[in-house]
DNA sequence: AGACAATATGGTAGCGCTTCCATTCCGATG
DNA sequence: CATCGGAATGGAAGCGCTACCATATTGTCT
């Protein structure tokens, strides 16, 4: 096996200075033409592959940018995974993934780890920042996009793109409050580890407050995902309150298990009881009857998340560091 | 804004020499107990952060792993992408990410940049191979594990985790023809950029042929994945063939929007029409009637991939080159 | 006591690039 | 014709580590 040809291999190939080699590779337009397709040649002849992590050393640009979601296989996740890195492929970024678990000590571990590869920008969907890795961040002075909630503005490390988990909660619920429902149950996820949620769940029940409901603990849940645990909640909110107008399912699929129980049982939606969504997942437009959801713009937050980091990153100050994507009430025909 | 720090600003402070400090980091139970805290003391107080780009330099080693899928987005892909990364992790590998958007020449150039930044080994999931990048990835000498489809095995650059796509349709086929159905029609993807439709819908018509019932080219679709898409091809294909027995999607969420057109139609599922998808998607269990489908354990590819690169990794002979995760068909009661 | 391992530590030469500083060579300028 | 400025190129000093070799110190066996 040949060793691996060296940027000097292919400089001695095409009778040049090692020097030139490199800006052939990194400023073309700084070396004459008839030079360029010389070292070009050569390049090819020899077979020669860059060696970035060299470059990096020397340079102390490493054009990696580290990403971190709670979960990778998450579609919600994804999806601003992939518009993001979409948008760094495009300026010769790449994406270093890694995900969380929505874990405190993981995050941090994981920052450190990333950290010590020295990425030029990172992006972190997720809870609250631990202290420590606060520190840490700010020590490295690289530009920072947190996500997952807007309350995260507060505190942040540096930017933050996303959207108010509050407000889009707070606003489904008047929505069902307006169409007359009254006894309004709440599904979220585990709200201790999760600040999402929490955020949620606050939503839903500030909306209550204001129309003067009592908030009451036996209607809300705190779930896993999943579609069989949507239905199972349907069929337990129910019993627990056989007058239940309506439930508020803080995920999609979760309500489209219920709408697939409801079908079973032989319930009318909305009639015999409303179900609302969070997500707009792809579902939720195709269920019988269609839901009523929230849609927050995922990829958005990635494209958003990778402009502003670009943006500094090229040294351009950053006057806008909080960004909102907002949300929007899908109304179908469920609630 | 002070400078970095670096290790051998970490020797000094705990009165040790450099390579001390490396081994702390790098073979810990070298280096004598006391010397150890004295150098993590040192460490902590400076806020050291080691630079893993200056390490892989030296050592070779980046301990990366490059992974490629056609899609981020795509759920089906994200699992094996999750499960692989978390099977790295605990190796201490990070994970670069990107995607190919099945394009032979997006591949070609994107696993030419990943290459320069040296990664220990690389996993792709896509369609054939580009010859250029064949010859690349072989000059490499790195671990390379392709996935995608079984029929890959021949011709690999490396290794291979994957299944049949044309044993598993095949498979599905014939249960179809089993329970009675004549008249089947099949829906897959763009089988021009996709050697995995394709390999299915071969499956499809070899099942057929089997039985000696002809295969109609009408009843054939290529379609983009969406719920709204099966939707539709369900009603073109009642209307082009009005005795249509069953569908055969090549993709759950395509089943799972016919099943809602079918609720909406009030077409009784399966003694009007027969449906069945691919890949067990979590709605599948839940649709009403549930769906008969394919499993692929998305998650242990992933799984898989990542040991047999570990191992070769270690540097143990990787007897096993080829490894079929295989399927499984999952009867419930749509078809 | 002498010989030899084993253990613990340090010095230093690269790893393959980028970047700074020279240097050379030209045509343009007065 | 001497002077200058820009374009094109090359030399060499790091970037911050790891890995190899050397050295010092201790314990073990005969």
């Amino acid at each position: 096996m040949k060793e691996t040809a060296r940027m000097i291999d292919v400089a001695r190939a095409a009778k040049v200075g090692l020097t030139t080699v490199s800006r052939v590779l990194n400023e073309p337009k700084s070396v004459s033409e008839e030079t360029r397709q010389r070292v070009m040649r050569a390049i090819a002849e020899i077979g020669y592959v860059p060696n970035l992590v060299a470059g990096s050393l020397a340079s102390r640009r490493t054009n990696v940018v580290a990403a971190m979601v709670p979960t990778i296989g998450n579609p919600v996740f994804s999806e601003t995974i992939e518009s993001m890195s979409d948008e760094f492929r495009e300026e010769g970024f790449h994406l270093l993934l890694g995900r969380t678990g929505e874990d405190e000590s993981e995050t941090e571990s994981l920052i450190s780890t990333f950290l010590a590869r020295r990425p030029d920008a990172l992006f972190i969907h997720g809870s609250k920042m631990p202290a420590a890795a606060h520190a840490m961040l700010q020590r490295a002075a690289i530009p920072v996009v947190e996500s997952g909630d807007l309350s995260r503005a507060e505190g942040a490390v540096d930017m933050v793109v996303a959207y108010s988990n509050f407000a889009a909660a707070k606003a489904m619920t008047s929505h069902l409050l307006s169409r007359g429902h009254r006894k309004i149950a709440f599904v979220g996820r585990e709200t201790r580890l999760n600040d999402r949620a929490q955020e949620r769940q606050r939503g839903y029940s500030a909306a209550l407050k204001e129309a003067r409901i009592p908030v009451r603990s036996e209607l809300i849940l705190d779930l896993m995902l999943g579609y069989q645990e949507g239905a199972q909640a349907l069929l337990h909110l129910r019993a627990v309150e056989p007058d239940l107008d309506a439930i508020f399912f803080a995920g999609d699929v979760w309500a489209a298990g219920a709408l697939y129980e409801c079908q079973r049982q032989g319930w009318r939606v909305p009639t015999d009881i409303a179900i609302a969504g969070f997500d707009d997942h792809i579902v939720a437009a195709q269920t019988v009857p269609p839901l009523t959801t929230v849609r927050v713009r995922r990829g958005e937050i990635g494209r958003r998340a990778a402009q502003l980091l670009l943006s500094r990153l090229r040294g351009d100050e950053v006057v806008e560091k909080i960004i909102n994507v907002g949300f929007e009430i899908i109304e179908r025909e469920s609630a």
